[in-house]
DNA sequence: TAAACATATGAATAGTTGTTCATATGAAAA
DNA sequence: TTTTCATATGAACAACTATTCATATGTTTA
């Protein structure tokens, strides 16, 4: 955050820091805010998107449940990696997890996700 | 991508690398992934909604379109951190432009970037 | 109980990314 | 054409993150 002295400097400098701004467009928005934490969850939440292996592990489990080995084996990538990555999406309830002896399955949490995955390729391949 | 001398290794010192795999499963899926380019792609594209900066800009401008210094104004952020990020959504496709005079007015560039918004927004809080 | 094994995790490292600072660009006004 | 000003951009630095390696945990089988 600045502070007010820098503020001064920019403005006398001739930068355009929050002089030159459509007030009318910025008042009727800024009403409009939602909550400065809503904002930084909605990011962390699709934090968890802009990874390739996450979006992988995303995809192979909207297919069907699996193991941490299915997924590694299908990723050509190491079981830690995969472990370490599961749990973050374990964290931000992206998959759920059931035991069956000594192997966990994992798979999506919810329908959401889905979407999310769906409408980002309708996105991508236009 | 690990060479197969280290998988080797690692199967001999009993670690599950592609071997303890539900076959079956693994089988049917590999069949159905798509290209590695098309997942990358979308890591990629989901990036830009991972920084609580961008996710702002495309909020503010979901609800009007925008010069930079109004939106350096809303989000008491720097005119060049804000550009900076401008140009990344620029490039990603997420918003467009158009000029009038010195002042360039952004705006999000189509409905999926609202949908994609809504239903992260719908996810969190749940 | 001991051995085997699927998964989890802490520490370390290499690579990536967001902001700032300083300055450049390009359009409009003087 | 010179000045003003909104925006853009390159370089540098600090903060963050994904993977690997080594090892721990907890469940099953011998």
């Amino acid at each position: 955050m600045k502070d007010l002295v820098k503020i001064e400097q920019e403005v006398a400098d001739g930068v355009c820091e929050f002089i030159h701004v459509h007030e009318d467009i910025v008042k009727k928005v800024e009403k409009a805010m939602p909550e400065e934490q809503e904002l930084l969850d909605l990011a962390e939440f699709f934090k968890i998107f802009g990874d390739s292996t996450r979006i992988k592990i995303l995809y192979v489990l909207s297919q069907s449940e699996m193991c941490v080995c299915d997924i590694a084996s299908l990723l050509m990538m190491g079981q830690s990696a995969i472990s370490h990555q599961l749990r973050v999406l374990k964290q931000m309830r992206l998959v759920k997890f059931r035991r069956e002896g000594k192997t966990v399955f994992y798979s999506l949490s919810d329908g959401h996700i889905q979407t999310i995955l769906a409408q980002g390729m309708e996105h991508i391949s236009e």
